[in-house]
DNA sequence: AGTATAAGCGGAGGCGACTCCGTTTATGCA
DNA sequence: TGCATAAACGGAGTCGCCTCCGCTTATACT
């Protein structure tokens, strides 16, 4: 395994940056199977230049995925910087909602571009579980959270959200649902 | 299930035959990626004929295959009827041969295409061993042929030439299998 | 600062999938 | 045999994927 891949230069990776979160924008607003000139247009760049990133249209999906994935779990240590363990845990469970809300509407091109790169979701979802421990080691360690939980437990019980129907109301649902975790996370658990 | 489906108008069905007839040729000639577009050339039809057959590339990469497995399967009644049951049989192996190299040829375009409608390999097996039953059970009757095999055992032993390595001397070696397992399945097994 | 050059850009263009619709024709009926 | 019409034809046209290559620019070196 040759390695030392050299940083890419200014400009590229600008335009890299533009074009995920152009494709996330562009799958949100015109369906998994938007055209990727679309993408390249949003993202102010010509098709080449897409291409020169990106060789295919899966590379694409599973990148600006992973791109999702990441600034996901980036977001657990921003908020642990402001504020006290229980609250950035709660804010985080919204930002994973969003997540998965963004995950939903890539639908089937993930799937299918997932399909061909198959550790893509092994990958993340170990990248996530990692995000969430350090959330509820910092809340164990400050005392405002239960330390006696398996952050894959938690994964397991928010990801649900995923299977709740669409619509209106969709977040609000989300809202409940994950209020109700996170009280069973706290310490002292309101008696019934 | 609704059926009642009226046979097709003769040019019709004369266009269709055509079409997967030119779909085998033009896989073997161009390959998996053959355009649609030499599929209906080669056809002597137009484009639009095509797709009103077949909706997109995979139904008409099914259709193909489907075919030449039909093809196959009547080849077995056929041969029995102009020459005893053991002769047929020989004949017939050297028909699966043939077979084969066309799916060999068909490669990718067939996996792929048979992803999106799975029950075919499946379908398609049992055609197959129920025409290899039927020269087994004339060859037991007429007592050419032992009666105590399974056919499903004598695919599973001919499918090995699928794996035969390519080469200009696939044929030959293909002969040589077969022949090993025809003499196996007489009666009269040659003493060591 | 000036320059050489590797890295990157971008869009015209090729190609193929698939659609649309005006034209043709097989077929059933009088 | 002639006619009405549903069925089928076919190819021009649209759209999107992806490549190719001449031009631009960031970067490293003097």
């Amino acid at each position: 395994m040759t390695v030392t891949e050299r940083p890419l230069r200014a400009d590229a990776q600008r335009n890299r940056d533009r074009l995920l979160a152009a494709a996330t924008e562009a799958f949100a607003a015109e369906g998994e199977d938007a055209a990727l000139e679309s993408v390249a247009a949003r993202a102010g760049v010509g098709i080449g230049t897409l291409y020169r990133h990106f060789p295919n249209r899966d590379a694409l999906v599973v990148a600006a995925y992973q791109h999702e994935v990441d600034a996901l779990c980036a977001a657990a240590a921003d908020l642990l910087a402001g504020q006290p363990a229980d609250e950035a845990l709660r804010a985080w469970t919204r930002r994973f909602a969003d997540y998965i809300a963004t995950k939903r509407r890539m639908g089937n091109a993930l799937r299918s571009a997932a399909a061909s790169d198959s550790p893509v979701f092994a990958t993340t979802r170990e990248q996530i579980v990692g995000a969430l421990r350090l959330l509820l080691d910092a809340g164990a360690a400050s005392g405002t959270l239960r330390g006696d939980v398996d952050p894959r437990d938690v994964i397991r019980v928010i990801h649900g959200i995923w299977y709740l129907p669409e619509g209106p109301q969709w977040r609000e649902d989300v809202g409940r649902m994950l209020e109700l975790v996170i009280d069973g996370l706290r310490y002292g658990v309101p008696a019934r």
